[in-house]
DNA sequence: GTCTATAGGGCGATAGAC
DNA sequence: GTCTATCGCCCTATAGAC
C-alpha cells in the first residue's frame, strides 16, 4: 500500500514491493498469485466473520435478516476498527479498473459464503442465492458511500439506509 | 472462441489467435486491450440496446419497471438470436476466474449505463443507482440460469421469475 | 513493426526450525 | 532427519512504448 500510494499501482513493480518487504520477487509470488492479490489479504478475514455471524443467527429468522445482520456485525468487527486502512485501500482500488475487477470477484465470493451458510441453515437454494446477492449488493453500495465520506454515518447505519432505499423502490 | 474451446483460455497464446485470424500479434492488441477483451465485443451492443430500450420507456413508469423492461428487450433482441454463441461464451467465462472477473466489471458498466439513462429521465440519483443495481443483479442471476439450461424458459421469462423471487424475499 | 519490461510459472538447491 | 520457507535462475507470454 505504501508504494501504491506513493507511485501508483501500475508504476510499482513486484520487485520493488519485494525489496521493501526484504524478500525476493519469487517469494512475493509464493504468497500472492498475482500483484493485485496483495491488496486482498483481508477478504478471508471478512468472509470468516460474515460466515460466523450468519451461522449464529437465531433460528427461523428470514434469510435477508440473517444476511444483513451478519454483514453489519462483520462491518463492525473487521472494517470499522481498521477504518483508515480500509478507506486508503478503497481509494486505490476505486481508481484502478484492474483492482476494481478483482474486488468485484471477491464480493461474489463473499456472496457464495453467505449462500452456503444459508443453505446449511435449511434455506432453499433459490432463496439463499437471492438473499446472498441482495445482501452483497446492499453491502457494497453502503461500503462505497462509507468510504467516500469519512466522518459520516458508520457502516452498519449505511447498510440499513441502503436497504431501506431498496425496499422503497420495489415494495 | 474456437481456440479457447479447443485448448482452453490459458493454453491459447495471443499469437495463435492472431495467426488464425490472419493478422499479427500487434494487430490483435490494437483491437483488444488484453486477451480477455476479445470475448467481450458484444458488451457495447448489449449496452446500446439496453440504453435505447430504457430511453424509450413510457414516461412516469417506476424506475425498476423501466430497467427490467429494457433488460428483457435487450435480451430478446441481442442475446436470444445468438443463443448458441452466448451459451458457449458463457461456459468459457464461467470456467475461468480471470474471465469471470472481467464479466463482473462489464456488468457494473451495464449498471452505469442504466443509471445514467434513468437520471436523464429525471429519476433521482439514489433511486437510479439502486434500480440499476437491482436490475443487473436480477439479469445476471437469470442469465446464469438461462445459460445452464438450454431448452428451458427463455431469458425474459427467467428475468421475471428471478425478480419474483426477489420480491417474495424482501416484500 | 520493432523492441522491451514485467508478470508469473517451473524446478532444483539451500538454510533454518522442530 | 524431516519439513518448510526462501532463493536463484530459467523460461515464456502479455502488453506497452516508440
Amino acid at each position: 500500500m505504501e508504494l501504491f500510494l506513493e507511485q501508483g499501482f501500475d508504476e510499482t513493480a513486484v520487485v520493488e514491493i519485494a525489496a521493501r518487504a526484504g524478500v525476493t520477487e519469487r517469494t512475493f509470488f509464493r504468497y500472492f498469485a498475482d500483484k493485485r492479490e496483495a491488496l486482498f489479504t483481508g477478504t478471508p478475514i471478512l468472509a470468516g466473520a460474515v460466515a460466523d455471524a450468519a451461522a449464529e443467527a437465531t433460528p427461523d429468522s428470514p434469510p435477508i435478516t440473517v444476511v444483513l445482520a451478519a454483514l453489519k456485525t462483520a462491518a463492525r468487527e473487521v472494517i470499522e476498527p481498521r477504518a483508515v486502512y480500509a478507506r486508503r485501500r478503497a481509494y486505490i482500488i476505486r481508481t484502478h479498473p484492474d483492482l476494481h475487477e478483482r474486488e468485484l470477484l471477491k464480493l461474489t465470493q463473499l456472496a457464495d459464503v453467505l449462500r452456503t451458510t444459508l443453505q446449511a441453515r435449511d434455506v432453499d437454494e433459490a432463496a439463499a442465492a437471492v438473499a446472498a446477492d441482495v445482501g452483497i449488493a446492499v453491502f457494497s453500495g453502503a461500503f462505497y458511500r462509507w468510504a467516500e465520506a469519512a466522518g459520516g454515518p458508520d457502516l452498519p447505519a449505511l447498510i440499513d439506509e441502503t436497504y431501506a432505499d431498496l425496499r422503497k423502490l420495489i415494495c
